[in-house]
DNA sequence: GTCCAGGATACTC
DNA sequence: GAGTATCATGGA
């Protein structure tokens, strides 16, 4: 067994807090340890992440590949000063008690499968389907697994995929592997027109505008794509007096937090969490 | 045992 | 375009 130095690296100026990062619903791949760490595995590159005084410590991480975690994190966008100009009482409320969400910026295949899975689902089920999905994929040295890329997924089979207890889930799943190995171009999707962008997502099965909306904000840079589930819909009757279909309401907010409405609505949606579990 | 979940789809009008 | 039944599963 060959001796291998710890890498690290250190990120800057990144006012983050894992929790409220890691636990607002856009990501189910990060696991908490008993310490407050969390464990990640990006693309294969396995890290610890742990808070520090002015930045994020990466333990695992390559220097070289700080560009990419600085991308991931969305460390250089000043949540606060993108918000200005749609600031009001409710968005300051939720952004004072969820300060230092950071919205991610996660592979598009990973937050494609992970949000087709989202769909009438809880979190909790989510993670565990997400964890069986990632067993077919290698091991890194903190015990977790990557995320498979299309083709193992094709190789372990579809009887597989019906094995992880997605339920009707697995047939969008499979569909999307095929998609992907056939060569679909997710990194087209960051620089499409926002319409256009969202109208090719839902062209995937099990994609329809709620999930497409999500993998645009947390995986392709649309920082205007504004998710609208069930909680969202609450806030924006009690909070904003939006009302109509979904889809209705998703175009009067959009309208109103702009360009990086997405932003607002995860501080809005993990705001609404805390309050329902605060009674 | 029942309820419900960060909805999507096919079908109806 | 807007309403509605149905869809598997397991955590709470």
């Amino acid at each position: 067994m060959n001796k291998r130095v710890r890498t690290m690296l250190f990120l800057e100026k990144l006012d983050i807090d894992l929790n409220n990062t890691f636990e607002c619903g856009q990501n189910f791949r990060w696991k908490r340890r008993e310490d407050g760490a969390y464990l990640g595995n990006v693309e294969g590159r396995a890290v610890c992440a742990r808070r520090q005084e002015g930045g994020l410590l990466l333990e695992g991480a390559l220097p070289e590949d700080e560009a990419f975690w600085r991308q991931y994190f969305d460390a250089d966008s000043d949540y606060p000063a993108l918000l200005r100009d749609v600031m009001d009482e409710r968005l300051g409320a939720a952004m004072t008690d969820c300060a230092g969400i950071r919205v991610l910026n996660q592979p598009f295949y990973e937050t494609l499968c992970c949000f087709i899975l989202s769909a009438n689902n809880n979190i909790a089920r989510i993670t565990g389907i997400v964890d069986r999905f990632c067993r077919i994929a290698p091991l890194d040295e903190n015990g977790l697994h990557a995320f498979p890329d299309p083709r193992m997924v094709l190789e372990a089979g579809r009887d597989w995929v019906d094995s992880i207890g997605a339920g009707y889930r697995a047939r969008s799943l499979w569909e999307a592997a095929e998609r992907m190995a056939d060569g679909f171009d997710g990194a087209a999707l960051r620089h499409m027109p926002y319409e256009e962008a969202c109208r090719t997502l839902r062209a995937f099965r099990g994609v329809g505008e709620k999930v497409a909306d999500c993998v645009l904000l947390f995986s392709c840079g649309q920082r205007a794509a504004f998710p609208v589930d069930t909680w969202v819909e609450r806030i924006l009757t009690n909070w904003y007096g939006i009302t109509g279909t979904r889809s209705q309401m998703k175009k009067l907010a959009m309208a109103h937090f702009g360009a990086y409405g997405g932003i607002a609505q995860q501080y809005l949606f993990l705001h609404a969490m805390r309050q329902k579990l605060r009674g």
